[in-house]
Formats: structure tokens, sequence, C-alpha cells
DNA sequence: ACCTGAACACCGTTCAAGT
DNA sequence: ACCTGAACACCGTTCAAGT
């Protein structure tokens, strides 16, 4: 018979990914992805040390397949174009998101991302200090999520009873959510658009920090140190 | 014997919460919590359909201990106050952010909550377009979530060695790491201050919708369509 | 060095039965 | 009406053994 092919660690994790992309995160168990591999469970266990090591090992995967930063651009245009890009990778991988935000420590990987995305604030010309906060405001957008909850209920379009009930119980909600449909072409609802809606926010908060930037603005922390500008 | 307390849907999720806040909510299993009433594992089926609809639950529960707005506030500053109530009541409940987080549809009394956040924005005169835009960009921040990832490296001191290779690997974010323990009185690093870079990053979003709200502003969908103002 | 088999201590949930 | 017992089809992981 002939031997099958070796299994490294680079082809388990690889299984994982396409397991998750297939059929969801929730399903990939060592046990399931050792028979996709047709091989015992155990034997990954030589490749990976467990299933956390595993699940980083897919984060670390979806990463790398971000496009390295553009040189040569104003680091407004830079951070955007990159987040942008960041943002295609993960709707490639949407199970990632979730991985990622149940991790409590960034892989090299990931500090290595983060690390070339401070660089382009940096080289732009803003402060450590300033950079320091808007990474921490931008938060898991850098990695091109969003920070939206529920996968929109738009779309689904409910019943007649149901919908005045809805309209009833959220009157709020209904109002805003119908507003955006008087686009003249579109009927009810195709739903938001959420590429719109990503650089809207994504805009208004590098907007904000180019405003702060070319005020000069400083922490009142830095600001009582007396650090140097 | 004296007969055990009769278990209702209310007892069982509040225990699930009171389990979750102990000891995180993956140790929450049907089991254990059914062993923590003194219960067959079974007898919890009468109370919730099954584990998803406990998970549900128990975020509502925690959901409904955020404050109600504030009466005769302008809206930014309603706003505020709320999300940092909220953020709060988060706080205690730590690993509610992940299971709202891998939620596909909100309940009612999430929808409830964001019916009352709407409600701030519109009688403060924001536009039902606007709005919608904001509470996108806000996110899941509505509900007092900050958007960071990993719960912050800092605090954790590495030995000299592993310092000076994570400073060559990863220099901007050491750099960034390091310009915020500039203040005086701080020796290296207290880490960062989550309650500050919370409130930085609410108000720079706020401020900016602010902005917006003050200019007129107005997507180009709606443009297009020619709604009135 | 790499893979296997059997086992351990868990899961969520169904079904038929008890009181 | 409410709880139980036994069972089913799963988990991740350990350990000792095979080639």
């Amino acid at each position: 018979m002939p031997q099958r092919e070796r299994l490294t660690r680079e082809r388990v994790v690889r299984a994982a990914v396409d397991m998750a992309d297939r059929d969801g995160v929730d399903d990939v168990s060592m046990r399931r992805l050792a028979a996709d591999l047709d091989v015992v469970p155990m034997a990954l266990y030589k490749h990976v040390a467990n299933k956390a090591e595993l699940l980083d090992g897919m984060v670390d995967q979806v990463i790398n397949e971000i496009a390295p930063p553009q040189e040569h651009l104003p680091w407004k245009q830079a951070v955007r174009t990159r987040i942008l890009d960041a943002r295609q990778v993960l709707l490639r991988h949407p199970w990632a998101r979730r991985v990622m935000e149940s991790k409590a420590a960034p892989t090299p990987t990931a500090l290595g991302y983060m690390d070339s995305m401070i660089a382009i604030f940096v080289a732009g010309g803003l402060s450590l200090d300033l950079t320091h906060h808007v990474m921490h405001a931008l938060g898991s957008r850098i990695f091109g999520f969003s920070q939206e909850l529920f996968t929109e209920s738009a779309g689904v379009q409910p019943d007649p009873a149901m919908a005045a009930q809805l309209a009833q119980a959220f009157p709020n909600v209904v109002a805003v959510a119908q507003g955006v449909e008087h686009d003249p072409d579109s009927v009810i609802g195709p739903g938001c658009d959420d590429q719109f809606e990503f650089e809207f926010a994504l805009d208004l908060q590098l907007d904000a920090v180019e405003r702060l930037h070319e005020n000069g603005w400083r922490s009142s922390v830095a600001r009582a140190a007396g650090t140097a500008p």
C-alpha cells in the first residue's frame, strides 16, 4: 500500500483551518481532525502540544495572510488600507474573531502584526504617547474585526404580526432599521451595508486621531510628568 | 428529610451566573450545574430547553443589572454615563463578553437595551440616519465592552534576557509600552490604566459623533435619496 | 521517531420510567 | 408535574506499547 504523506505541524494546522472555514470552529475537534487526516487522534499530539496550541497555529496562519503595510503612504492612508485588507482576510475566516478574542496572550505572530501597525503611526510622526492610546482605542479593529454584536438580524423579514409586535416592543430599533431602507432602489431590506458601516466607524476613529495629532494632544499623565514633546 | 427547594428557571440561571463568576464560563456545564443544585443533570431540562438557552438567560441577567438611562441629561453625557455604568457591570461578569459575542441573534432583553440606547440619541436630536451608523460604530461598546484583544500582557515583568529579546523582535510594541511608564511616580510598570483607555476610546468616538451631528452629517445614501432632514 | 490502542474523566442530550 | 437512571454519541488527553 502507498505510504501516507508524513504528518507535519504545517499540514495539521492547515487542515484545521480548512475544516473551520468549512464547518465552523466548534466542529473542529482533535478527533475529527485526526479522522480528516486519516490518522489516529493521538498522532496529532506529536505536532501540536494540545488543542490550545492548535488554535494558536490556526490564528497565526490567518494573520500571516494579511498583506504587509504599503510603503510611502501617509500614515492615515497606510493604516486604513491595511485594516481594510485585514478585514478581507478575516471575512474568509469568520471563526478567527472568536478564537482570538478568547485568547489571553498574543502569539509572537500577533505581536509582530501589532508591531508593524505601531510602526506606521510612529513613522507618521505621532507621539509614542498618542500611539499607545490609539492602539488601545482601535483594539481588535486593527485586525479587521468589526466590533458589532450579533450577525445582523436584518435580512430576515418577520411576518406582519411579528413585525407589529416588534415595532411595539422596540420602536426605536425598528425606526432606525427602517431609516436605512429609504434608498429608493431598495425594497424593504437588503440589510445594512457591512462594508460601509465598517469604513464609517474606522474613518470616525482615524479622523479623530488625526485631529488630536494635529492639535498636539498629550495625555494628562504625560503632561504631569513634563515629558518633552 | 427536608424537601429541597423547588427548582425554577430563575434559580437555575442565577446559579449558573454565580458559577461563571466564580470558575469561568468554560467550567459551567449542565452536569456541574446540576451537581451544584443537588439535582440530576436532566432535571435542568425542565427549566431551560438546552445549554444555549441557559447562556441566553445568563446574559439577560447581566444586562438587567445595567441601570436604566438617566433622564434630563444632554445626549452625549447620558450615553457616556450609561456606557460607563454598563462597563462596571461587565467587569463583575467578565465571561459575558465572550458569550454575547458568540451569539448570532440578540435576546429581547438585549434588544430592549439597544432600544433604550437609541432612544437617547434620537431624543437628543440626532437623525435616524446618523443614529443608525453610530450604533454600528459603537458596536459592542454600548454594552460596556472594551474592544481590546488579550488581557493586557503588561504587569508581568519578563526577565532581562527575555526583555532584550522582546525589544529586538518587537521594538515598536516595547517602545510604546515603555512610553506610558514615564509617569515620574511609577516604577517600570503598573501596566495600563484600563479605565483611562476605555474613556479615551469612548470620548474619541462620542466627540466625533457630536461633530458630525453639529455639521448636519448625512450618509451618501440618504443624500442620494433626497430624504427630508 | 513516529504512530497506535485502550483507557480515563469528562461533555450535551434522548428516552423511557418512576413518584 | 417534576425528577430520575441508564444510555448514546461525543470530547481532550494520558499512558504504555508497538514498529
